[in-house]
DNA sequence: GGTCTCCATGTGATTGTATAACATTACATA
DNA sequence: TATGTAATGTTATACAATCACATGGAGACC
């Protein structure tokens, strides 16, 4: 542990890039969401602790009706709304975000503190990352205040080309 | 012109909160998409020009469908492709943007020069603003350094409440 | 233990967004 | 006129999201 420290910290949240154990990721997320969930006095149900598991058992964003595909094999509701409404209390709560440019979803990395995430998405291999992003710091914020504008939520994605794909890309 | 000219000139980017002869807007804005596909050896055809008159009308996001209509209205083709087609062409050359959170369209506001925009966004009124984002300024593009991931687009939108419904939402 | 209420789940139907696949037309140019 | 290409048009369908309403279980309360 260098005082490169912060880089590397940045790079653990672009999990979706590195190698990793990835075993820990799905465990992992569902320890701290059955921990915050009991702390809040949430209720981590069945329907949403398996989509959390699903989002959690790859970093590429889901579809909703990826998910409900899921979520009938394993004898879950077979309508959209069992997929979106687990959806919407994952979002809600800082499990899982939504990636707007794909209209698909992806489990939260580090749903400990609440964050304002921005994304890196591999149009190649649709893998997606999530990285911190110093909420407020760019020219948005700055325009926002000049003019009066109240921000309540930012959308920030980057799509592109991931470093195990730029070989590819270039071919 | 002080040295405060680069925020006098995000806020003239702004369009949609401040108070502006609006006319000019769907006439220059036509003007300007002509002179540029002249330029550029781009066919500006009735159809795309009917779709870049609807959305400089407003400064709103304009859904696909709600743009199908018009067009039906107007004698055009009425199928989702004919809609989609045109819009895809504003797209690509820089006349028209894509706002990912509503799955809606917007004119652009500066098609002369090639730009990473950058979004605010209206809950109450829709009404749609659109910054210059000084491109890869911020974290991501440290982060997608870091990493070595090649950033090819970018998405920025901010959700909230603009000047004009600040004190309606307080209400 | 009853029963009430709240919340989550389930289903069917519907609306909205986007694209695939293919036929036709308009236009430049050789 | 023949030909290649870009643009337009149509049908059908896939994917995304929401509405409206019925069912059922967990906890609060008597």
């Amino acid at each position: 542990m260098t005082s490169e420290s912060s880089k590397i910290n940045s790079a653990a949240g672009l999990l979706g890039f590195a190698p990793h154990n990835h075993s820990t990721c799905v465990n992992d997320g569902l320890a701290t969401a059955e921990t915050r969930c009991a702390a809040e006095g949430l209720r981590f149900t069945p329907v949403r602790r398996k989509v959390l598991e699903l989002l959690l058992q790859n970093h590429r964003a889901l579809g909703a009706y990826t998910i409900l595909d899921r979520l009938r094999e394993d004898g879950f509701g077979s309508q959209p709304p069992v997929a979106y409404r687990a959806l919407d209390f994952l979002v809600a709560n800082g499990l899982a975000h939504k990636i707007e440019r794909l209209n698909a979803f992806i489990a939260c990395v580090h749903p400990s503190h609440s964050h304002t995430p921005a994304f890196m998405i591999c149009r190649l291999c649709d893998t997606v990352a999530e990285a911190q992003s110093s909420s407020g710091s760019w020219a948005l914020g700055d325009a926002a205040r000049a003019t009066g504008f109240r921000i309540e939520r930012t959308v920030v994605e980057a799509e592109g080309v991931c470093p195990a794909c730029v070989d590819k890309a270039d071919a």
